[in-house]
DNA sequence: CTCCTAAAGTTGAAGCTTCAACTATTATCG
DNA sequence: CGATAATAGTTGAAGCTTCAACTTTAGGAG
């Protein structure tokens, strides 16, 4: 807030800014286009069965999975219908409670294990292969950072006095 | 590349890798959440006028713009014709070569201004405000390898021996 | 000069996400 | 028990991005 008095970036934040801005931009298009390409999927997609293929029973309630999969529970949702009509998810009441199980099916399944090497390899090339441990764990500790930022709230507007 | 044989995540990286994922999905969407509340439009708008009112004469031929604005030359056509239609931005024929400019138009120029303290307060808060000096460093480094990979090429797909 | 090949942009269709409104189900409180 | 509020999920429309095809313009090669 305080549009009169902004907290302008220094010089350090600008450079970390605009590269950061790149990142965010660039990363979710270079996976797309990967997934796209080798799985006729997008990454969205194939995070969300790798998310359930992960869970126990390979099920999750959808809000869950919606928060795991870092999503709206809308997105979530038109997103199941999609993988449901290619056989890759099914949905399932939750028995003596409300909503419904997302779950991945058996063909679900092969397709992440299908995928997943090349997957992988991408991620290795356009990620890991210029980081040491020492700047993988820094990755780690500055993006939870972000991600609790991210989560205590977008809001604030800036009140423009 | 390599389906057979491919190099897996360890620990450390499966942990970079998730909480990586979370920032390039839900950072974006912040961002645009804010930008969408307080300015009435997207963030990589914002960013595009933001560019073009950094640029000399306030102006960018069209493919170099995109560059600067990590998008495809179609993404960034369709944003422009957008921007056109609000007044904010004109496309300018460049003389003795081909192609032509995007221009920031004195509207466009306001709009920016008039953005800019609320957008800078987000940023702070969801990305500077848990991090010092020496981390806005390390970010900025870990994102240019991260930057330089990805442009050095997506493809190469799984080549499946 | 003329052909032609590539660069720069544009455009319409298809697909995905968001937004808001709506349904359904379940706690909670009187 | 019954009314009410809150949680979980769905859905259609609108908007943005991608993809592929197409137009236009410029820099050669012969």
């Amino acid at each position: 807030m305080n549009s009169e008095n902004p907290r302008w970036l220094d010089a350090n934040q600008q450079e970390a800014w605009r590269v950061l801005v790149a990142v965010i931009t660039r990363l979710p298009a270079a996976l797309d286009t990967q997934m796209q390409r080798d799985a006729d999927m997008t990454h969205f997609e194939y995070f969300v069965l790798a998310v359930l293929s992960e869970a126990p029973e390979r099920r999750l309630r959808l809000s869950t999975l919606a928060a795991e999969a870092n999503a709206s529970l809308s997105r979530l949702s038109h997103v199941v219908t999609r993988l449901a009509r290619r056989g890759w998810v099914s949905r399932e009441p939750i028995l003596g409670s409300r909503g419904s199980y997302a779950v991945l099916t058996d063909a679900g399944h092969a397709k992440v294990v299908d995928s997943a090497p090349a997957h992988v390899e991408t991620v290795q090339r356009l990620v890991f292969d210029g980081l040491d441990e020492h700047r993988v764990r820094d990755l780690a500790r500055i993006g939870s950072v972000l991600v609790d930022q991210i989560d205590k709230g977008i809001a604030s507007g800036t009140g423009k006095a």
